[in-house]
DNA sequence: ATTTGTGCAAACATTTTGCAATTTA
DNA sequence: TAAATTGCAAAATGTTTGCACAAAT
């Protein structure tokens, strides 16, 4: 793949993750697009999450069972609710030390992403 | 389910996972155990899996594209291979502070899990 | 024109489930 | 002997892919 176009249907699922920050899983996003764009397929959203992902546009989380997708905004973490499995952001940043086991020069840390477990808002009562 | 028991299948699954701190998939465990028991099934071991994971004895995670297990050793981190998803435990204490948007009463906080990304020793060339 | 992308359907990989038979407590 | 568990096979899920056609550069 040399040049990459810009596709209405590309851009549809750009301007959807843009407008629902809601992490959505891939069959979200084709349910919400087919309404506007009826001919839309599944493959289509598939081959276009992995290629925007490719780009480092978004990144794909697992949270519970489900494969979820976010716009990659800079690094940023997530708490996962135990027992809806709900998502809330928290792009504040997070200092995380090096632990002794990691701390080789043979090996390189690029990042580290913190997942908070617990109960939402909702949840916990 | 009023009580559970422990056959023949379900001990050798835990026991490979003692003796395999390697985060085996499903198929994994499967290939390896039916050497032994032979007629050991996939759903066995799926089934198996998931009652472990309920009471708590063992963890699930996702580690690239494949799903894993592990023994539920108290809270720990892991490292994973940008390049080739190997996988290292962390078991030191890391501390995180919790977020200005997750302090709130109405949320509470379990634990938190921090996954480093990056190269290993292997792939860091 | 050439390359990239789409829709569709089939293929795949992984995980779950119904059921009859078996095992464990 | 009653409930839990197994093996097997089929089904369900989620994701990828081949192909012919369409769209973009």
């Amino acid at each position: 793949m040399e040049s990459t176009r810009n596709t209405p249907q590309r851009q549809a699922i750009l301007t959807y993750l843009e407008e629902h920050k809601t992490h959505p899983t891939a069959e979200e996003i084709y349910t919400s697009l087919k309404k506007t764009i009826s001919t839309i397929s599944l493959g289509t959203i598939y081959r276009n999450l992995r290629l925007l992902q490719d780009k480092g546009t978004i990144i794909e989380f697992v949270a519970g069972t489900a494969t979820r997708f976010d716009l990659n905004t800079p690094v940023h973490h997530h708490f996962i609710c135990n027992h809806c499995d709900a998502i809330i952001d928290v792009h504040e940043h997070i200092s995380v030390k090096t632990p002794r086991n990691l701390n080789q020069s043979t090996i390189t840390i690029t990042h580290a992403q913190v997942t908070y477990y617990g109960l939402c808002a909702v949840c916990n009562h």
